[in-house]
RNA sequence: UCCGCGAUAGCUCAGCUGGUAGAGCGGUCGGCUGUUAACCGACUGGUCGCAGGUUCGAGCCCUGCUCGCGGAGCCA
């Protein structure tokens, strides 16, 4: 008897089959039992019939507590009565392991801290399983996307002697003798010497951002793919970012359909995000648009702005309801943003970067700009954000040889995920969230 | 760090004006030949977050602490 996995199920209609798994679940009719399994790759219904299998395997399919593991046997039926529309007419099972104690997830309602407190049981529930799915699409996807670009993957330290953005915590780490290093919050400035030596690079890893974060769009420890080309402009990084975006949406669509259904998710809008197109505003645009909000829907309670202010989390969510896919906020005044960004030639006050902001309320996936490739306007700048020069003597060189525009963006793998997954809280979209106010599992 | 909310059975919660701690779910046993978070019956279940205080009497009132949830700031 050949041993299957339920995702392939289809193919073996109407054969006896093996599946070793797990059980989720089970109702029964007294001469008919109902068993849930799941094997890893998907779910599936076995029904075991009074006098289609021994007594005993039909006694014992009745009296299995959830999570036992086990192998059973049976004939692969077709009926849209089971879920999935497939299922195991079984003929036998056997035990692998009973559980010592009662599992704990039960079919009913937990609360967010009790699931959490389980994450490493409940990863094996309907839900968890379709969000890591999805998000195993997604990072495939990214490399799929970059490799047929003509990216390398350029992998970037996690030990980081350099804050990228002053602004931002750092976890410190202790070295030796009293030096101290921090937990890398970009690959950013590495990314930028590999454009310089391959053209097209991406780093992909995880990052650190020490903030005390009670939101449902932070982690402590993020994944983040940040590609860099040597020779790109503002312009062509939009377009690179926009194609990459609905790439994504694309692919979770055609490959991890089962999945959204799982999730009840409403495609509507990843259908659109898949066709590109995306709008793009300036920054100034966006200020007045969202005086105009704030003025005309008080009900909002939105803050009004002045040029110059940073968006609040409200304001960008504010921003996004206008759309039916991300849009492009651009260049932002110099003095909110990062040292390292390109002026806009138009406008001095200005730089060459963008935000794009997800639909649905859910805001900011990436950030991205042109970067600053003269050595004297980037020493002027480091010295303006009063940032320790030293540290900055390789970044420097970067400029001091061969200098050219180059440009790169920073995408926030979870962000992605939870949007596209339409879930409420980030720490869903990680297998094991480490947040301000979670470090276990 | 600041603002708001919360902690009662394994889980999700109710518990009025202070007067002997409840339900549903889960689990166990039994019933039912198509269940979909099945249904029906029985059984099972408590350090009311911790420490102190007020009171004849505290799950409930007061003080402090701990932990969690949501938001702000910051950002991917």
């Amino acid at each position: 008897m050949q041993r299957v996995f339920i995702e392939e199920i289809a193919k073996y209609q109407g054969q006896e089959v093996l599946l070793r798994g797990w059980l989720v679940g089970r109702r029964s009719k007294g001469k008919i039992h109902f068993l849930q399994l799941r094997d890893g790759s998907g779910f599936i219904q076995a029904t075991a019939f009074k006098g289609e299998l021994t007594e005993e395997d039909f006694e014992l399919a009745d009296h299995l507590p959830q999570e036992t593991s086990l192998e059973a046997w049976g004939v692969v039926r077709a009926d849209s009565r089971a879920p999935g529309g497939f299922e195991l007419a079984l003929r036998g099972l056997k035990v692998v392991a009973r559980p010592s104690q009662e599992y704990p997830i039960t079919p009913k309602e937990h609360g967010v801290d009790f699931l959490m407190d389980h994450r490493h049981l409940y990863l094996r529930h309907r839900r968890a399983w379709a969000v890591l799915r999805v998000r195993d699409e997604i990072e495939r996807a990214i490399h799929d996307f970059f490799h047929q670009r003509g990216f390398l993957r350029l992998d970037a330290p996690i030990l980081t002697p350099n804050a990228v953005e002053g602004t931002t915590d750092l976890f410190e780490v202790d070295l030796f003798d009293g030096e101290k290093a921090y937990l890398s919050q970009s690959g950013q400035l590495y990314a930028e010497a590999g454009a310089m030596a391959f053209g097209k690079v991406y780093t992909f890893g995880p990052t650190f951002r020490a903030e005390r974060s009670k939101t449902r769009r932070h982690l402590l420890e993020f994944w983040m793919v940040e590609p860099e080309v040597a020779f790109m402009t503002h312009a062509e990084n939009l377009a690179l970012q926009e194609e990459l975006v609905a790439y994504l949406a694309g692919r979770v669509l055609e490959e991890k359909k089962l999945e959204l259904e799982m999730l009840e998710r409403d495609t509507t809008v990843l259908q659109t995000t898949a066709q590109g197109h995306f709008p793009r505003i300036t920054y100034t645009q966006a200020v007045e648009r969202i005086n105009r909000l704030a003025q005309e829907k008080p009900e909002l309670g939105l803050a009004p702005l002045a040029w110059g202010d940073d968006f609040g989390a409200p304001h960008e969510a504010a921003l996004t309801l206008g759309f039916d896919r991300p849009v492009f906020v651009e260049k932002y005044p110099a003095a909110i943003k990062a040292f390292y960004m390109q002026p806009d030639p138009e406008d001095p006050r200005l730089v060459l970067n963008a935000d794009l902001l997800a639909p649905e309320g859910v805001g900011e996936i990436i950030g991205g700009s042109e970067r600053i490739h003269d050595p004297e306007l980037l020493r002027q700048k480091i010295r303006e954000h009063n940032l320790p020069e030293a540290v900055f003597d390789w970044y420097m060189d970067l400029r001091l040889y061969g200098t050219v525009p180059h440009a790169g963006f920073g995408l926030g793998l979870e962000r992605t995920v939870r949007w596209i997954c339409g879930i409420e809280h980030i720490r869903e979209a990680i297998p094991f969230p480490r947040m301000y106010t979670r470090m276990r599992p």
